[in-house]
Order: structure tokens, then C-alpha cells, then sequence
DNA sequence: ATGGCCACCGAGGGTGGA
């Protein structure tokens, strides 16, 4: 079983990449965050048509986050982690017993900002569903775009007053993790860590980035992991002939034993 | 060159992303 984060920066801009991505890697589970769409612009029938079901949290503009997949899901939740009602960062559903929870958190801006005081409010709130979450499913996965680096070098260039890389934020994280969840990347096996590279400055031809679209798994799955990849080839303007223009992240992918 | 910001809204430049 194989279960994908992306953050894909415009749902509709992107659809040829996410078509692509469909036929090429053929994913069991797709877990999209920054929609930027209102329902009524969601490309549903285009996924049905490539072969997939999909459940969505939509909002003008701004957020938004689905889950594209093989089979229907189940017990679906929609924007469970709500604090400012317009915004939708967070779905979830279940796909062969396995419970899939995708975030879009909030960025932050600066760690001055009343934006970061937003951010970890609302990791606050998301450690309180995930804790409810783990007793309901033990076989759980937690992913998305954190917009949070766990570890120093995860990011090309670490400052601890800087958003993405403070103190404070990495501590949500950790204490989201210490509810009973492992990172799926592994440093020993994989070697370039980072998910998201700036579109500026020619940041992705000099890999400066940063790893900040994560896969957290309960037990259970995490020892049933066979592989996790960043797909970086979906960066590179010449792997979707009909849109050029990629999104900032990778797609970041792990594959799971079928029978768990 | 596997490259050099992009997408949104709305009609142009401001805003947010990370």
C-alpha cells in the first residue's frame, strides 16, 4: 500500500502533475495539501476519471487539503482541527483499516507574528485529535505539510529564531510525536532529506531546502514500512510536458506491507 | 542545463507562501 503527501500549490494549476503522478506512481492513497480552490472548482470528475475516489476540505484562495484514493474511504472527518472556521487544514479518513490524517499547518510567517502564535494554538488542538485518533486507530499515519524541520539537518540553512526551525515549534512537533508516532524518513537509509525547496534563487539546482512534509506512523505501520522516497523527478520542468511548472514541494511517499 | 518565484484575486499590485 502505498500512501503520498504533497503539497501540490494550486489543485487546478497542478492537475496535469497530479494526473501524471496517478499513472506513474499509482498510489494507494494521495494526501494533497493547498487546494487554493472552493468545492465547486475541485477537478473530481478528472480523478474519476484517472480511477480515483476523492474526499475534500475545500476554501477560497487560501488552504485546502483532500485525499485522493484507490478505494472509498471510511469515517471520514472533514476540518477536525478548527480553530479559525474558514480554514481548512486538516482531513482524514480510513482506507483498508488503515487511518490516514492529512495536515496543512499553518505556516507562521515570522516567530513575532501573531501567525506563529496561530501556528502553535493549532498544533495544540491537532496533538488533542491525534491523541483521540491513536485509541480509535492503532494503525494510524499522520502526514502532510508541517511547515515545521524536526531536526537541524533537515534544513540547508538552520536558525533557531527563523520559522520553520524554532524552538518552540519543534517542541509541538516532538510532543506530537510522543503520543506513540515514528517519522517515517530514516536517516540511515535515506539520504537527502529535504521536501521542499524555494522557488527562488534557483533554490531546488542547488538543493537548498528543507524537510518539512513528513509521514508520522503509529507502531504498527511504521515496522510494516517497505520503502520511503522523495519523488524529486516532479521538480524538474521536463517531467510533465503539459504543465512545466511545478509545485515548491515533492511528492514524499512510503509504501506499507498490503497485510498488516 | 534536470535553472533562474508562483498563485491568488481581479484588472494591478498587494498578499501569502516557507
Amino acid at each position: 500500500m502505498k500512501i503520498v503527501t504533497w503539497n501540490v500549490n494550486s489543485v487546478n494549476v497542478r492537475l496535469p502533475n497530479i494526473l501524471k503522478y496517478l499513472n506513474e506512481y499509482k498510489p494507494d492513497v494521495l494526501c494533497l495539501q493547498e487546494l487554493k480552490c472552493i468545492e465547486e472548482k475541485y477537478p473530481l470528475e478528472a480523478l474519476h476519471d484517472a480511477g480515483y475516489e476523492s474526499v475534500q476540505s475545500c476554501q477560497k484562495t487560501y488552504n485546502g487539503v483532500s485525499i485522493i484514493s484507490k478505494a472509498k474511504g471510511q469515517n471520514i472527518d472533514l476540518n477536525p482541527v478548527n480553530i479559525i472556521d474558514d480554514e481548512k487544514r486538516s482531513i482524514a479518513a480510513t482506507y483498508h483499516g488503515v487511518r490516514i490524517i492529512n495536515f496543512y499547518v499553518v505556516n507562521g510567517q515570522t516567530i513575532n507574528s501573531d501567525k506563529y502564535l496561530h501556528k502553535l494554538n493549532w498544533l495544540d488542538r491537532a496533538s488533542v485529535y491525534i491523541s483521540e485518533q491513536l485509541k480509535l486507530y492503532p494503525k494510524l499515519v499522520v502526514l502532510g505539510d508541517f511547515n515545521i524541520v524536526p531536526r537541524k539537518e533537515d534544513a540547508y540553512d538552520f536558525s533557531s529564531n527563523d520559522i520553520l526551525c524554532s524552538d518552540k515549534e519543534r517542541d509541538a512537533l516532538q510532543s506530537i510525536i510522543s503520543l506513540g508516532l515514528n517519522d517515517c524518513y530514516n536517516e540511515k537509509i535515506n539520504e537527502s532529506p529535504y521536501t521542499w525547496w524555494d522557488y527562488r534563487g534557483g533554490a531546488f539546482h542547488r538543493d537548498i531546502g528543507y524537510r518539512i512534509d513528513l509521514l508520522l506512523a503509529s507502531k504498527k505501520i511504521h515496522k510494516s514500512i517497505k520503502k520511503y522516497e522523495v519523488n524529486k523527478d516532479t521538480r524538474h520542468k521536463s517531467w510533465c510536458k503539459e504543465q512545466p511548472k511545478t509545485s515548491d514541494h515533492a511528492p514524499v511517499m512510503i509504501e506499507i506491507e498490503n497485510h498488516i
